[in-house]
DNA sequence: GTAGCAGTTGGAGTTAACTCCAAGTCAAGC
DNA sequence: GCTTGACTTGGAGTTAACTCCAACTGCTAC
């Protein structure tokens, strides 16, 4: 697969992909004779996966040690299951903020339906 | 309240403060004769309001634009109510990410679990 | 064989959101 | 009246994560 295929399959842009790849999230991928990448199957799952963590912020830098780590191989597989897991429990705290945070939302917009019901009333902010 | 034990009390640097201050998200804050900043209740809780939504990524831009709205009075009441209708969709969504990625860290975790039980097997990423 | 397009590189530029700094002011204690 | 420490300002610097660019290469079609 080429850069630009991997790119509207994964909806990552071309110079991203290099980025990620610059920095340690995706060791080794192919080359044609040209010079030219092409990526495999492997290399799409994982950029999917690096995505799904990005997109709820995981950082470069986390991600660049995972898999740091597993290029060291099986010898890291505790130490990759224990940064697997301190995220998680980020994500998790993450998670219960993100609640707390959508409750208030809906109190707040439930306050502003009730001033624009009662002759619009103002609010304090 | 000094900026300082605002700063202590909101866990806010006082550069942020004042920064926030800058950029609209506070408006008027008092000052004492020597120019000193003043901050009543009412700003705090403003202040833990900014926070609140910062934690879960609302940006400075957003925040600024419903500051500007209330500013403006009474008659924003419902693009006020609007903005944070909007602002809630996006974050559902974010909640919905985030329960999936949770999710699926659970069960790479599971599978790392195994890989280590069962003699140190290697995994794909 | 040459036009055109997709790909390559190193490196510069951008954006958001702070964070730091230097130079100055002011109130309080000695 | 002088030191000390918290405060002020405008503006420069930082960081993460891209995003863009110029200059170049190498297939493919005509």
């Amino acid at each position: 697969m080429t850069i630009s295929e991997v790119s509207k399959r994964c909806n990552i842009s071309p110079d991203t992909l290099r980025y990620y790849e610059k920095v340690g999230l995706l060791s080794d991928v192919n080359r044609t004779a040209g010079g030219i990448r092409d990526y495999t199957e492997q290399d799409c799952a994982q950029i999917e996966f690096v995505k799904c963590m990005r997109s709820v912020g995981l950082s470069i830098e986390i991600l660049r040690k995972y898999f740091e780590l597993f290029k060291r191989g099986k010898r890291t597989l505790k130490a990759r299951r224990e940064l697997l897991a301190t995220e998680r429990k980020a994500l998790q705290e993450r998670f219960v903020e993100l609640q707390d945070t959508l409750k208030r939302l809906d109190y707040k917009i439930s306050v502003y339906d009730k001033a624009i019901a009662s002759k619009d009333k103002e609010l304090k902010f």
